[in-house]
DNA sequence: ATGAAAGCGCTAACAG
DNA sequence: CTGTTAGCGCTTTCAT
């Protein structure tokens, strides 16, 4: 079924047809009317393929996502793809798993099928993959960043500081010995938030331990495993800060199963704010990250390099940075501040 | 930068360089190479919808999710997406959000863009638009059914004996005042866990009171709803048995913020068994649906499929029936058959 | 307002 | 082993 049997049909030229399906204003409204019918009777749909070959846009854009399983990824997710929706484009997910040759692959899977952009959270790539896409002439934006150097559109938030303060808020409640769990992935994120813990710490005028720094997967499999190191520790830390709710979930977990109470006799705070940290027990004391509207803005970034390229503008990327702030529950054991729960 | 370049640049007909790309073998190992090497460092891309227009395939599939932020979806998707990355294909997943418009809008980007199958986790649509895909002799599965009809392979699990189960569960443990929260959605499967828990209780010699029949969004939020619901009536359940994880997340979180103890004022039984489900407090009792297995086996059905299909032979639709087991944790405090437990 | 015809970039017979 | 060439289905000038 292709556009010539329904021009054959309507006893027209396939330029006619076209014209119905592009430019519906240029064709007599008989006609046109006549060819509609047909269309519909007949259930033609326009090989995509044939369409794409002469325009130069698939109204498609790709989605890298870390890890399908972490909700964090998904509320962001959910935001990009608001967006996309409500400009009617179709949005390709890509689940990368956290390893760089399947991101890679899908990148180059994504640019074989011409997306018109490509919304990257967390990305793993370095500037050489990163800038296939850039020579083929499709934007990329990224949730998270990625290298230092800025060569793209970010929407990040403000790492840093966030673990600083969370570091102390464990610190204004009285802790001392304070550990830091962070997932192995997103690499310059875990640089700041160490670097925000670690800046905490020395204004508090406590020395750093080495040993109570310690990295696993970001999954609540890892935070469970990094909670039973902490417990087995000679000198155990009486707080936990780790870097992801999932982490800080796996934690609490092993904690449990070691009948340790939290926050009693550990304190636990998490980082992202996913829907379910208030649901577990004791309430997670975590950092609220934005994280629908980091992908909203995220996606918004995108959307305008896409329309600017259409116009042939280049703008410098801009970059959206963030700042979390702290969502006090009951993990840590916090008593005052009640103004700031949730 | 097209394959005329590439031909010229190598002093080759395009037709050299259209064979190393698709039939390397057949092409004298020299002449192989340097256009290999002219590929690579003018970093040529074969244009995708030339492609497709010759081939009449992508490599790509369709999976439809319900919704990207429950997790019962994602660990289904996971099992979908491992067997395809396996076939080296890729996946491309559309966030449906529990909206008949919006699937059948995506379902027909789909089909635009020629995926070579497509997996629906709990379609909505109804056999008429599903059978556009039919049409267009492209392979469709389900994971969890859709309609009475099975005119499609279907990947299922027994919700019925898995309802009157977990119902007869609530009953061995005491309980006379059962209600049951379900889901707006999957209306199939509501149907039958209403049937199953109707079952259990008429073998009871329970008398169904409708009252504690309720429906709600598939959400912690709607779970935090219904809970509440029961909580206001004048002659409370003694138990709550919630159709999906989510729900049952949202009844305790109700519980909890009324002061309403489970499992001992109130027994909660999930079903999905997601990842979360031993994490909150109490631990969730659940009905364990093997959700990645389930994701695994569909796709297998899809490429069964797709390559029958190139063979040119036809397979009558394929239904698989699992089992779903009961996962006695805590949240109904039930004291024996710990031999069940996790 | 409509038709004829020239591509878009690629693949696959068919020849050599 | 390689080149020539006819499409794949559609859009879009350029004529009429």
């Amino acid at each position: 079924m292709n556009i010539r049997h329904i021009a054959q049909k309507a006893g027209v030229s396939v330029a006619t047809v076209s014209r119905v399906l592009n430019h519906p204003e240029s064709v007599a409204t008989a006609t046109k009317e006549k060819i509609e019918a047909i269309i519909a009777q007949e259930e033609y749909t326009p090989n995509w393929f044939a369409r794409g070959l002469n325009f130069n846009k698939t109204a498609t854009i790709g989605l890298m996502i870390p890890h399908i399983m972490n909700p964090m990824h998904m509320e962001i997710a959910k935001g990009v793809e608001d967006v996309a929706q409500h400009k009617d484009y179709t949005t390709f997910m890509c689940n990368v798993e956290d390893n760089v040759e399947k991101e890679k692959q899908y990148l180059e899977n994504l640019i074989k099928r011409r997306v018109d952009g490509i919304v990257f959270i967390s990305s793993l790539l370095g500037e050489k993959d990163l800038c296939i896409a850039d020579e083929q002439g499709i934007p990329v934006v990224m949730i998270g960043e990625n290298r230092e150097t800025l060569k793209y559109p970010v929407v990040r938030v403000d790492c840093q500081n966030a673990a600083y303060e969370a570091t102390k808020h464990l610190l204004e409640i009285g802790h001392h010995d304070i550990a830091m769990l962070y997932g192995k992935k997103p690499e310059i994120e875990n640089r700041q938030k160490i670097e925000g813990y670690k800046t905490a710490l020395k204004e508090a005028g406590i020395a750093v331990n080495d040993e109570f720094i310690i990295s696993v997967e970001n999954t609540i499999e890892g935070g469970y495993l990094g909670g039973k190191k902490y417990i087995d520790m000679e000198k155990r830390p009486q707080a936990v800060f780790a870097t992801s709710d999932l982490l800080a979930f796996g934690v609490i977990d092993a904690m449990k199963d070691n009948d340790i109470s939290v926050p009693k006799e550990m304190a636990v705070i998490g980082f992202d704010n996913i829907r379910m940290s208030n649901l577990i027990e004791p309430k997670l004391t975590t950092v609220e990250k934005p994280l629908h509207k980091m992908g909203v803005l995220g996606a918004r970034l995108l959307f305008d390099m896409i329309e600017s390229k259409e116009k042939e503008e280049k703008q410098p990327p801009k970059e959206i940075l963030l700042q979390a702030k702290l969502k006090i529950r009951k993990s840590c054991g916090h008593k005052e501040r009640i103004g700031e729960m949730f």
